[in-house]
DNA sequence: ATAATGTCTTTTATCGTGAAAAAACATTTT
DNA sequence: AAAATGTTTTTTCACGATAAAAGACATTAT
């Protein structure tokens, strides 16, 4: 096997969901844009809709025959790329019991377990590694730093270091700049999401992470950009992993937020300050009393 | 061709500097630690310095015979990392004319170029992203961000951040801690070598290299000493590019480091600041006066 | 003339393979 | 019995090959 066609398989159930929208489909570099992949693939999508009968197809032509089944979809499962699926592997792995700092990472082991060639998991490892969370041993293995205490504060003051620079900045911005207007649609979107809290309170990570990198462009820096990053992926398994308390939690984080958004438009260098701080310390304290005691252990 | 053996030809050529201290060598394990390579490596070298008559070796038994003769090593060519080398080569193409920020990175055309794998160029591509140099496409090619005024804005930023917070962080140290010796100790290389600028100032760069690491490491957080990787490379290319005036800057350096290396030992916080920002200010200065106009057009 | 479609070429993503190097295990020496 | 040497196994590194996907070029339709 060389390569799967993920890309294919999630353009085309992608591509499914525009059939209930319209009578006809858009030419060919049209649905490409629209689907984020090249012409070659839209053609292949193309191809299937017409052999499965939703669509007849004849050059500029692209007629809507039938709404799509659930059985003209894809399996989820099938559309993922390779890189998604060794990540979830490989963190579950590491938030799992048993993934003690200092442990070694075997590539070939790695490989096998999770059924794919190991330069796609080499190549994994490479990208993971600006994490912080594993390092190389030149000419040899990789090493597992560990998901500790320690790593949670280090992410952590740098975050609150960037953040507060990128906040400061933003409310610097020149009224006349987009970010007040995208801004603005983040506040609505908080309030309405505060209002129905109880049963939309997991919508708020993602909600998290638009508004905190909208802050972040502020700073007008790629490395402050690039570190969101990894502050991303953390939060994104860690919750995957940690439900205690979600609720409550994000009904704080999304108080909190208002206040920061408040205090970002009122563009007063000490109120953003504070609104940020107060923000951060919470979120720390969030990720920190997570993080159970046993993993609080230093590598050797 | 599969794997080079340049991890054996290096410590081989390094394991021949060992012959002329000693009239024995000591045993496997030793050298392994020794040279920082496997049993296997050591027991290779041993094996071709038997045959070239260098030693004779029985066991335990490793004789030196004779001094090792220019002929005796592996030319330097053969002892660099596959990874070197694709960066060097990227390296040049980068710094050269004509690699302007928005131009796509081709990984065949490199490889086939530097005469490698796709793989490594790829691994090698990946790993060097995050210098913030290049971005990857989905699905597609890389693009040069070029090495712009922009780039080195964003990088001292972050530096002048980073470093001013570890410097206050190592002032703070306690007296019985380790580095005050290693400061000392870096402090008497700085006077050495400042006494001998004019013939031995090309040496600086190694000597600058340490002395930040050092501070950075004060900080006790993976992200500020990993990021000083980003400074150290670029500066590592750039300086080899750059040779206007080396001997000034140097000489500049070097009095700078002394009077900061002398506020970290009167522990005032004040002063720790004020040197620390003079010396960032000026390393800033230099970077920016050296890139070229053409080159600090934005990305489109 | 512009923008689409049709066709062909190039590049990227991934695998299996094999040599280099590390690591593990077994045996001997001090 | 501790540490070395000898031997075998496993892992890493790098390549060429191949299908998927992107991209370029040629042709046709509005």
């Amino acid at each position: 096997m060389s390569k799967s066609n993920n890309v294919y398989k999630d353009a085309f159930n992608r591509g499914l969901r525009l059939l209930d929208e319209t009578r006809s489909l858009p030419s060919e570099p049209e649905l490409g844009t629209l689907l984020g992949v090249s012409r070659t693939t839209v053609r292949s999508i193309l191809s299937r809709m017409e052999e499965t009968g939703l669509i007849t197809w004849n050059k500029r032509n692209k007629t809507v025959l039938r709404a799509p089944k659930p059985e003209d979809f894809f399996p989820e499962e099938e559309t993922d790329s390779l890189a998604e699926i060794i990540e979830r592997s490989f963190m579950r792995r590491l938030l799992a019991e048993g993934a003690e700092a200092g442990m070694q990472i075997n590539e070939l082991e790695l490989a096998r377990e999770i059924g794919v060639g190991t330069t796609s998991v080499r190549e994994f490892l490479i990208r993971f590694s600006r994490f912080g969370l594993i390092e190389k041993r030149r000419n040899s293995h990789w090493v597992l730093k560990g998901f500790t205490r320690a790593f949670a504060l280090e992410l952590t003051e740098i975050r609150e270091m960037f953040e507060l620079r990128s906040a400061a900045a933003f409310a610097a911005l020149p009224e006349e700049s987009a970010v007040w207007a995208d801004l603005d649609r983040l506040e609505v979107e908080h309030r309405q999401l505060a209002s129905e809290i109880a049963t939309r309170f997991n919508e708020f990570s993602e909600l998290d992470e638009r508004f905190h990198r909208l802050i972040h462009r502020a700073s007008h820096n790629r490395f402050i950009v690039d570190f969101y990053d990894v502050i991303a992926m953390i939060f994104h398994y860690h919750y995957q992993w940690n439900k205690a308390q979600e609720r409550q939690r994000n009904e704080v984080a999304v108080q909190e937020h208002l206040a920061y958004i408040a205090a970002l438009k009122s563009r007063d260098p000490g109120k953003v300050d504070a609104a940020c701080r107060k923000h951060l310390k919470s979120a720390r304290q969030t990720l920190l009393s997570s993080i159970p005691e046993g993993r609080s252990v230093q590598p050797a």
